[in-house]
RNA sequence: GCGCCGGUAGUGUAGCCUGGUAUCACAGAGGCUUGCCAAGCCCCUAACCCGGGUUCAAAUCCCGGCCGGCGCACCA
């Protein structure tokens, strides 16, 4: 059944392996006219979304210097090397220098390990070129050179923010709270790539980064506006809430606790549907902040995007799942009926972990705290594609529609001459120019039967088809379909812009 | 990374076991027809993942790679 979405994906324009005529490289996609329009379309409203949160975007690069990952943890948590038991399957981290031994014995069970690689997920490049052209045989002074030339890919779009703290501090005139985003690439060297677009090697986030004042972390000015929302919470099984102590353990203690417990939830707390304003004062959410930001998430999603709000939760991460510098996460997971439940935001609290780590508590009383929702732009797609896809029998007919909310359909509208005869065709074209001209991105189609051409838009999401019959070339009026409801209406030319409401209410 | 299975026009497939360069459908281009939901007719375009081996001959058999699916592991 989900295979369908894929194949209408793949033939219709949105999705295609990447690197296809040199035999492709997992973990890679590229985004094909259509699915590169609907990526921009989401692009767009988060980026409004948080515009009118009153948050400013800043962008920076995709390639940072060694010296940020080395103080951002990343380097030290994911760079050493691996091995597994071939008995118990747990994984193991080895220290760098220590040796990967075959002869080494699991420390669970005893069994024998086997190497299970590099476990680096970082992609490591260079910045300009090191004295001594990075040549072997270099002393110690050109090792240390080499050493500063080394570059990685970011991991997440964050770091480039926090780096920026002091300087959006001033911006914001020394006042906290305040927020910064960004929408851009990141990568990630994953094992194994799979699953379409939900672990990709290279791919879109989006992030906003909310800097507060640990002491005011418990009063968001605007709680108010979100306390009444109801939303599906899971909390870890463990103990409710704060993992205050949390952060400064985790660095060292990455041991073989780490291969434990299924993903996605398996190990459930118990699920609940409460009010945002119960979920803080009983602590099951640690704070206003966090509990805004969640709110807010699913709000995009769900008002934003149109993903079912039956089709998401918040869940929040045990202790051993947390990302080195979270004291404390809600993933929002979306169920896909190919997948079970994924992640496609995590709402971290990311304590004080990171402007401490680089030093940049911005001179102020105590270091600011992040409450941090990073978006997975791709993932999103994935399930705006997936929860879109419906297939209805129609007279005789199978008919594939993609239901996007019309906001993020790729396509805006079709102007289709109901048939091929050059008086239609003139009109078609003179009303497709004149929506074109003014700003709707629209399609004009005259091939093949009226029908045929319905269901091609159907199949791309198009919300509304443009008609011109013998009609419009009397009173200038055009049928504007649905694409849902598949009813229509007749419209004066001039008011097709505005039909948009006609059709709220189907 | 490991194990099992797979890879044929844009898409979905037949052929593979039993070697002799490929079936069908849909889609697409053009034409005829067509007064509102994938109608019909004509015509055209279009494929054996890559590399090596066996053989007179490889889509077909063997090996390797790449990619995909599933399971295990991993997903900071």
């Amino acid at each position: 059944m989900q295979d369908e979405v894929a194949e209408l994906a793949r033939r219709r324009g949105f999705l295609w392996q990447a690197f296809e005529v040199y035999g492709g490289a997992a973990g890679f996609y590229d985004y094909g006219p259509l699915g590169a329009l609907l990526k921009r379309r989401v692009e767009a409203a988060w980026r409004e979304f948080y515009l009118r949160e009153g948050f400013y975007e800043v962008e920076t690069p995709t390639v940072a210097p060694r010296a940020v990952f080395e103080a951002s943890g990343h380097l030290e948590s994911f760079s050493d090397q691996a091995v597994v038991c071939r008995q118990c399957r747990n994984f193991f981290r080895v220290a760098e220098r220590e040796e990967v031994g075959e002869g080494q014995r699991c420390p669970e069970c005893g069994g024998e390990l086997e190497d299970a690689g590099e476990f680096n997920l970082m992609f490591q490049t260079r910045i300009g070129v090191p004295r001594g052209g990075g040549g072997r045989g270099a002393g110690g002074d050109e090792k240390e050179e080499r050493r500063k030339s080394e570059g990685y890919l970011r991991p997440e779009t964050a770091q480039g923010i926090f780096l920026n703290f002091p300087r959006l501090l001033r911006f914001n005139r020394g006042k906290l709270p305040f927020g910064a985003f960004q929408i851009g690439k990141a990568y990630r060297n994953e094992i194994s790539p799979r699953k379409s677009l939900i672990r990709l090697r290279e791919f879109t986030m989006a992030e906003a980064e909310v800097f507060v004042d640990p002491a005011e972390k418990e009063k968001h000015p605007r709680f108010a506006a979100v306390k009444e929302k109801r939303l599906r919470l899971v909390p870890s099984a463990e103990g409710e809430g704060k993992g205050e102590e949390k952060g400064e353990g985790k660095r060292e203690g990455k041991g073989g606790e780490e291969g434990e417990g299924g993903r996605g939830g398996e190990e459930k707390g118990e699920e609940k549907s409460v009010s945002v304003e119960e979920a803080v004062r009983s602590g099951v959410v640690a704070n206003e902040f966090l509990g805004y930001h969640i709110a807010r998430v699913e709000e995009f999603l769900v008002e934003g995007l149109g993903i079912p709000r039956e089709r998401l939760k918040f869940r929040q991460h045990r202790g051993d799942e947390m990302a080195h510098y979270a004291t404390d996460c809600w993933d929002a997971e979306f169920f896909s009926e190919r997948y079970g439940w994924m992640e496609i935001v995590g709402v971290a609290d990311r304590g004080d972990y990171d402007l401490s780590a680089h030093s940049l508590s911005g001179g102020g009383a105590g270091t600011p705290n992040v409450i941090e929702p990073s978006y997975g732009i791709d993932r999103i797609v994935y399930a705006l594609l997936e929860s879109s896809f419906y297939e209805e029998q129609v007279g005789k007919e199978k008919r594939k529609v993609l239901r996007f909310k019309k906001e993020v359909a790729p396509v805006r509208a079709a102007v289709l001459p109901l048939l091929k005869r050059e008086e239609l065709k003139k009109k078609a074209r003179a009303v497709f120019q004149e929506l074109r001209a003014a700003g709707m991105f629209v399609e004009y189609d005259e091939s093949g039967s009226i029908g045929r051409r319905y269901r091609r838009q159907d199949e791309i999401g198009t919300p509304f088809c443009v008609t011109v019959d013998y009609e419009t070339l009397e009173d200038d009026t055009v049928t504007v379909r649905e694409r849902d409801t598949m009813k229509q209406v007749r419209v004066v030319v001039g008011e097709v812009k505005n039909v948009v409401k006609l059709f709220r209410d189907f």
